[in-house]
DNA sequence: CTAAATCTCTTAGTGACTAAGATATATATC
DNA sequence: GATATATATCTTAGTCACTAAGAGATTTAG
């Protein structure tokens, strides 16, 4: 019974551990968009981006949950500040490819420094074992966000009447 | 040598699986925030008020980073949607108190019941030992990218010129 | 008692977003 | 090959949450 307890207690404080570091990663996100001087949503395209290359307007669009609409102007002010560069595709003259311009983008890059740096020293600390049950945490712990996240959605399905009384707006994604 | 590389690979998958589940954490947050039809913000500020209790209008805008203005109208809404209530302090009558209100501010709890049973299914997984080193983990990070946050706002005040030709914006916090 | 400080709210203006539809191009059908 | 349908992006009009600045209202200091 006592252990039971223990581990209750451990896993309230886990909880709670990870809720603050998680508020904690979205402001340094926050401040990273502040200081480049470009919007949310506009960083958020640039780490698509960065991850997944060139890249359509309507890739981007799908991704971010965003409208089309949307993306003109995100991609708009990005192409302004000179961090991407749109691209009409030759072989489907609808498309528009969207891609970073290396130097400028870097610039961005700079700012994770920061973030990368105490990472580093946060990981120096374990052992290469202890790593990897941190890394199969976060690869569970994504797993178990995303399925969440999915069964979130789902009540919106759920006709109101078989829901709680909640005041609902339609989702948008 | 080989060891070296293997554990940089290992971190660099680390970071990565960590960023990935820390953007669904973003997302869930967002989700619950549309399901229950009220802003992200507003959102923010439930959870704030849930962890702190009765506050004042002008401490949610400290911890928000709001300006009194915004949080005027966050506490219109949530107050319009019967989720707090307003309460005039009656020793120093300038002072505005929000309080949850607790039979309304519960239905907003059990949208975090998907999550919390996500992570209970992850964390039985692991040893209380295990637990012990994710509690760790997960202390030190935030206390990393915390650091981190600050040291880059403080690029902020550090004079344009002593910085990278980047455009900037100024930040609001 | 008056001046300054503190706390919230109001006002005007801005920027990112959505929904709906316009435009341009590509694909399928007869 | 012409016409209809589908696809990809952009445009337009309107909405909503936000900021900056300052207007009450009340408290504290001199």
């Amino acid at each position: 019974m006592s252990r039971t307890k223990a581990r209750t207690a451990l896993l309230r404080e886990l909880e709670e551990a990870m809720r603050r570091s998680s508020a904690q990663g979205v402001l340094y996100g926050q401040t990273v968009a502040n200081v480049a001087g470009i919007a949310n949503s506009d960083l958020e395209c640039m780490d698509i981006l960065y991850l997944e290359g060139r890249v359509t307007a309507g890739r981007l669009a799908e991704v971010t949950g965003l409208t089309t609409g949307a993306i003109t102007g995100v991609v708009d002010r990005l192409e302004k500040a000179g961090l991407v560069r749109r691209e009409r595709d030759e072989n489907d003259r609808r498309k528009v490819f969207i891609s970073v311009v290396p130097e400028q983008a870097m610039k961005i890059g700079q700012l994770y420094v920061p973030m990368q740096q105490a990472m580093e020293k946060v990981f120096g600390a374990y052992s290469e074992e202890e790593l990897r049950l941190l890394l199969r945490f976060a690869t569970e712990g994504y797993k178990g966000v995303l399925a969440a996240t999915e069964a979130l959605k789902s009540l919106l399905d759920t006709p109101p009447e078989k829901r709680s009384d909640l005041k609902l707006k339609k989702l948008r994604r």
